[in-house]
DNA sequence: CTGAAAGCGCTTACAG
DNA sequence: CTGAAAGCGCTTACAG
C-alpha cells in the first residue's frame, strides 16, 4: 500500500495550487464550476482521501462527536445511542462512543481519551461520582457538553435535556387508581439518585391525592431485581406496581409468570420506556413512552446548533411522556 | 476558554527542548526520571492535553479503532459492541461506532468517514451488498479491517472471525430430538444469506440422521415475526423449534404464552445467542451460548496482535459454542 | 540523555 | 477566482 495522495498530488494533477483544491474541499463558493470539476476528477483519479487530523490541526472542526454512556447494554441507552449516531452521521460527523459501565474511573479516561483526539462537542449520560472529579477534563476543555437522561451528583454543570418523568410516572399512577388499584408499589431504582427520586416524585403525588399509602421496594433497576420482587409479592396484597424501568416491569412479568398471577387481572403492571418489547411480549406491557429515538434526534439536533451558534442552550423544558395502557394493566 | 497550550509551552515551563517533552509523552526510556518528573509536572501544572490529530498527522498511530455494526440495536450486537468498545478502551484505543441499519448506502458514508479520520483499524459486521461497493474505501484503505460473525456477500474479503453457528444448531436439534421432539422447525432468518445458511446447516444435519422431515419457516429475524409464527403454528403437528435467533424465539415465547402453550411440555423452543433476557422469562428458555462478551474481547485481541505484529491474522478456527438447556425444551 | 531543524497535510489570511 | 507563504502541534532523524 503506497502512500494516500495528498491535496498537492491533486493539485499537480488538476494543474492548479494546493490552496484551490482546499477550497474545493471546504465547498467554497470562490471556485470556479470547471475548476471545481477538474479538481473533483483528479482526486478521483488519484484516490484522493481527504486527511482530517491535519485540517484539524490547523483548526478546522474535527468533525467527530463524542458519546459517553453510563450503560451502553441497557436497551434504553442502546436506542439512545443508535439514534444519536445516525443523526449525527447525517450531520456530517462520526462519532465516538464509550460505555463507562457506571465506573467513575472509566469515565475519567474515556472523557479524556475523546478531549485528546479532539472532539468538537461532547453528549454525556454521566455515571453517578459524588465529586464528579472524572468530569474535570471535560469541563476545562470548554468543549460544548450537553448532559442527557441524567443529572450527575454536582447538578447542572452542563446544559440538561432530559425528558419528564415526573408526570409520566403521575399519569401511571393515576392510570392504575382509575382501574382500581389500591395498594399500588414503585418498584426498581436506588432512592438517593435523581431519576429515580423523579421518576418516583409522580407517583408519590398521585398516590397522595388518592389517599393512598405508599409503597416503595427499591433495587437494581434489572430484570433480575424485578423478577424476584414479582416472585415475593405475588398473591400478596399489593395488586399493581409502577415500575422505575421497563427492565424491572419484565422481570416482574417473567415472575408473575412463573407465580401463576395473571396480569392485568390479578395484578396491574406499568413499566417505564417503552422499549420495544414491551408491546412484544404477552401479556403486552403498559409503559410511558420516552420515544427515546426522537428525543436522541433532538439532543442530537440541540448539540448541532450549539456547535453552528456557538451558544449555549439554556433552561431546556423536559419533553413530555405519554403512558401506553395495554393488556398488563387494562386486562386481556 | 484560552487556547490550550502545546508542548513548546511545557517546555518552556519544563525548561527543556520540545523534543524532550515529546519523548516524554511517548515514554521513551531515554529520558532521565528526574527531566521526566519535571516534565510531567510542568504539564499539569499547565493542564496540557495531548493533541491526537498532531501526532497522527506526524505519523504516530491514530489510536483510534472503528466499529462498524449493521444492527446496533439488537442486543447481540449491543454486547459485542459495548464489550469491544471495553477491551479497545483498556488498550488505550478509542472507538468510533457506526450503525449502518444494514443499509449499504450509510456502510459507505460511515466507513468512508472513518478513514478520513484515520482510524488505525477496523472491526466490521458488514450489511448485506452484493457487489460490496460500499467497502470499497475500507479496501483500498490498505488498512486491517477484522470482519467478525457475518461473512458478507462478497465471500472473504477480509480476515473473518466468528462461533461454530453449524455445530450449535446441530446440538438444539439433537437436544430436541433427544426430548422426544418428532417435528421440529427451524424458524426465522432469510434464507440466502451465510448466516442463515450455517445456522439451518447443522440443524439439517441432525435432522436427517436422525430421518426426520425438515420444516424451515423464513423470515425477519425479529421478535415480531417470531411472534406470529407462534400463534400460527400454535395447537399444530410442529412441537418444537430451533429459532435463527434469541429475538425469534422470545417473540414465539410472548406468542405461545399467548396462545396457551406450555413451553417445554406442548411444545419445545431454542433460541440461539443466549442473551441475557433467555435466563429471565419464564419459563426460562433454552439457548444456543455464543458468549458474545467473550467473542468480543477475542475479536478486540486479534485486531490488537494485527495492529502490533503487523501480520495479518489467517484462516481463524471457529469459536465453540454451547447449548444452554433450559425449562423452554425440559419442561419446569 | 538533550536540542535544533525539518516536515506531516492541511487551512488561512493575503496578494494579485 | 487563484496562487505563494506561513503555520497548526506534534514526531523523527540527526547532532552533540
Amino acid at each position: 500500500m503506497t502512500k494516500r495522495p495528498t491535496i498537492l498530488d491533486v493539485a499537480r494533477h488538476a494543474g492548479v495550487s494546493k490552496s484551490t483544491v482546499s477550497l474545493v474541499l471546504q465547498n467554497s463558493p470562490l471556485v470556479r464550476d470547471q475548476t471545481r470539476a477538474q479538481v473533483r476528477d483528479a482526486m478521483r483519479a488519484l484516490n484522493y482521501v481527504y486527511n482530517r487530523s491535519a485540517a484539524g490541526l490547523r483548526g478546522a472542526e474535527s468533525g467527530l462527536i463524542g458519546l459517553v454512556i453510563n450503560d451502553l447494554r441497557n436497551p434504553f441507552f442502546t436506542e439512545f445511542a443508535a439514534s444519536a449516531q445516525m443523526a449525527l452521521a447525517r450531520a456530517g460527523y462520526a462519532t465516538v462512543i464509550a460505555n463507562t459501565d457506571e465506573d467513575p474511573g472509566l469515565q475519567e479516561q474515556v472523557t479524556g481519551s475523546m478531549v485528546e483526539h479532539g472532539v468538537s462537542a461532547v453528549i454525556l449520560c454521566p455515571c453517578y461520582d459524588r465529586d464528579e472529579t472524572s468530569l474535570a477534563a471535560l469541563k476545562r476543555s470548554g468543549l460544548p457538553v450537553l448532559q442527557v437522561l441524567r443529572q450527575g451528583d454536582a447538578g447542572p454543570g452542563f446544559p440538561f435535556l432530559s425528558l419528564d418523568y415526573a408526570s409520566g410516572s403521575e399519569s401511571a399512577a393515576r392510570h392504575l387508581i382509575e382501574q382500581g388499584a389500591r395498594s399500588i408499589a414503585f418498584v426498581g431504582g436506588f432512592e438517593n439518585r435523581p431519576v429515580t427520586l423523579e421518576r418516583m416524585s409522580g407517583y408519590r403525588l398521585a398516590m397522595e391525592r388518592a389517599g393512598l399509602p405508599l409503597k416503595v421496594i427499591s433495587g437494581r433497576p434489572s430484570r433480575a431485581f424485578g423478577r424476584r420482587v414479582a416472585l415475593e409479592i405475588a398473591h400478596g396484597e399489593t395488586d399493581a406496581a409502577v415500575c422505575f424501568s421497563d427492565l424491572v416491569a419484565l422481570g416482574m412479568h417473567a415472575g408473575f409468570a412463573e407465580a401463576g398471577v395473571r396480569l392485568g387481572v390479578d395484578f396491574r403492571l406499568a413499566g417505564f420506556d417503552d422499549i420495544e418489547e414491551c408491546a412484544l411480549v404477552w401479556p403486552q406491557l403498559s409503559s410511558v413512552r420516552c420515544d427515546i429515538a426522537s428525543f436522541a434526534e433532538r439532543a442530537a439536533q440541540v448539540l448541532l446548533d450549539w456547535l453552528n451558534s456557538g451558544i449555549a442552550p439554556v433552561e431546556m423544558p423536559r419533553i413530555p411522556v405519554q403512558l401506553i395502557a395495554r393488556q398488563s394493566t387494562t386486562g386481556p
